[in-house]
DNA sequence: TGTAACGTGTTGAGAGTTCAACTATTTCGT
DNA sequence: ACGAAATAGTTGAACTCTCAACACGTTACA
């Protein structure tokens, strides 16, 4: 019945201590973001992903994909983020089921004073205090996870 | 002006493979525990800590600290999963505000159970992809972290 | 050309998280 | 011993995310 691959010692203090990492780091990252520019991470990552484009513009689902949102996530924000007039939305002309989202110039100033309080903040928590090996190990590690995952389970 | 310390290249690959990653991974980990088990992850914590403690019994502030929950999120989760029958929740007899969280059979049995899934996409999705190397690396680079956060940011 | 399968994007409900405000109790300083 | 400040925990509102269902346009194939 048993038989689970279940973590040694080793692993377990290994998990455990990654898990409160990425909590404690992903939580400060969060609420500085949110604070200084009343943005979530993931909003703050659509509107980098969409600055970043030819024209400020992309497809729904492209930006989906950039900025690793699931459809519903991403329709969900860009809604919102209409609303407080920072993306606007048109139709894309030669796939009528399509949508256009573009960056709007207040979003653009929006995103561009978000910007330096989060990267301060990556720089002191994250760069600071690793040795450029490990900022090195820690690309590898990233992608090694981000190949395992493949893609066998993308979102709705 | 601008003071900002901004990233270079090589930061910011670092930093865009450990972000998507991060995503990747969580999001996988969030999903099969919630479907298998109907649990989100941060109520398996929850339910872990607890099984850890003896008697299975701690008190509430103790609990948010171990599980890395604010006292917020804890309070709403245990309320939850009391209605669930999974924790109880009992008076202190020495601090009169006090509260102590206590994992019900119930409770253990939905752990036990979730666990092995649970495991299961850990070590295939972290473990399997990462050399021993890597692991001991990626010991050190979140203990780095969870240093460098110290707790100059305590939430409420 | 007709229709079935697929792709694109949206929507609403349900659930978890955060934040700020609040109650109740305990501790500390004088 | 008294009042101020700190601690324990809860609550409700606002917000985001997920999931499932949906509407509509496109593609493929017979």
């Amino acid at each position: 019945m048993d038989d689970t691959r279940w973590l040694d010692d080793q692993e377990q203090q290994t998990w455990r201590s990654f898990l409160a990492a990425h909590r404690l780091f992903f939580e400060r990252i969060e609420r500085q973001l949110q604070q200084d520019s009343g943005l979530p991470h993931a909003y703050f990552e659509i509107l980098v992903r969409l600055s970043e484009a030819p024209d400020r513009r992309l497809r729904m689902s492209e930006l989906a994909t950039n900025s690793m949102s699931s459809r519903s996530r991403l329709s969900h924000a860009v809604a919102r983020m209409e609303e407080a007039g920072w993306v606007r939305r048109s139709a894309c002309p030669t796939d009528k089921r399509g949508q256009f989202a573009e960056l709007t110039d207040a979003g653009f100033d929006r995103l561009d004073s978000a910007a330096r309080g989060h990267v301060e903040e990556v720089r002191t928590y994250l760069f600071d205090v690793l040795t450029p090996e490990q900022q090195r190990a820690l690309r590898e590690i990233s992608d090694a996870i981000t190949e395992g995952i493949g893609d066998g389970g993308a979102p709705a």
